[in-house]
DNA sequence: ACCTGAACACCGTTCAAGT
DNA sequence: ACCTGAACACCGTTCAAGT
């Protein structure tokens, strides 16, 4: 399988990979399908078989990105050190927020360029697939206000109604360092007073 | 003047109005600058008189998105009808709030492209411009917060470090909803579910 | 000073044809 | 089923030349 077969068997996934890493690296406008072709060392009309055109790449590419970012989520809010596992205490409660919030807004500045693909709204029609993964990946986000809500520290109420506004807040502080409106280097900082301010917001009155 | 001539006079404001149009109708991805010079009736090389590449036209874009931004939110602020003028108090300080917090989220999602423009940070080396234009428009907003640690609604402390959360959290409401992560017909209720906590957060403790 | 027209090197997309 | 190669209609950018 050293050899490179006509019937290639893997296109899909090493364009993929290839593609993000341009994401990454040099941002959504330099990513070309031609020049993608040309380095994974196929014929220009080839990536189509997978990809019906760009749009279509660039969703999967959002998709694969929402997958990353619920498995560091999921990472962040299993690296609990308390001894007695879960949270059940409000100030246990707010270190694990912190956690997740942290893991969050360092994926946004590793990946400002994947999370503006991520959140550029306009997916192609059918695009259930990118919005599925996206839910996926809040979901860890949803479940600790439960568990907020279950230890005392988050105000009851529709579990989603009370999460939103945390969710803003880390998802805009995360969108404004990235764009530059925030110094960057402030980052541990600004997570900081972010989430002591929302969860302030968020606790019982 | 109502002859076409060679000279044309006027083309940097006609390239800009028309652009901004053909960005927050169609996306910023489907503005091409050999369309525009078209539609405007110029050769195709004209643009580049006044814009240098198509990043400069696109900053000069955000840099006018910025300052319409500030207008509406200015606009918002003023609008003040309870009698005495500025707030003085918690409930009319929160009534403000949220009246500009709603221009904010209004603005965003009515301009969804413009804004993904905006806030698309990487702008062009010298685009200082675009920087003092996004800090003027935000200025209202922060002023808005010294008002609210004068009037006691408001923890006293650094302006900039009170300020961020409200700042993140509405930006994060606006950015959410553009994305089509919030659907965007729980517009109003949920700029008030946000401004309620971001207010809880910031208040006195 | 401001604009034109031709030229260059790239795109994304389509489609018959190959294996 | 999967890939190639030529073709089409578009780009952004550059530069000599026009007024």
């Amino acid at each position: 399988m050293s050899t490179r077969a006509y019937h290639h068997g893997n296109l899909r996934e090493e364009l993929l990979e290839r593609a993000e890493r341009t994401v990454v690296e040099q941002g959504v406008d330099a990513l070309s399908l031609r020049e993608l072709a040309r380095e994974v060392g196929v014929s220009h009309a080839a990536p189509r078989r997978h990809f019906p055109d760009r749009d279509a790449l660039l969703d999967a590419l959002a998709e694969q990105g929402f997958a990353r970012l619920e498995a560091q989520l999921r990472a962040a809010d299993a690296d609990d050190t308390t001894p007695g596992g879960a949270a059940t205490t409000g100030d246990a409660f707010a270190a694990r927020f912190g956690r997740v919030a942290t893991a969050y807004v360092e994926f946004a500045t590793d990946h400002a360029e994947l999370l503006a693909l991520m959140f550029r709204g306009k997916h192609r029609p059918g695009a259930e697939a990118v919005a599925a993964a996206a839910d996926a990946a809040f979901r860890p986000l949803f479940g600790l206000v439960a568990d907020g809500q279950a230890c005392g520290a988050v105000a009851p109420g529709d579990g989603e109604d009370v999460g939103v506004p945390l969710f803003a807040a880390l998802h805009g502080l995360a969108s404004l360092l990235t764009a530059g409106v925030l110094p960057a280097q402030r980052r541990r900082e600004l997570v900081e007073v972010v989430c002591a301010s929302a969860l302030r917001g968020a606790a019982p009155r």
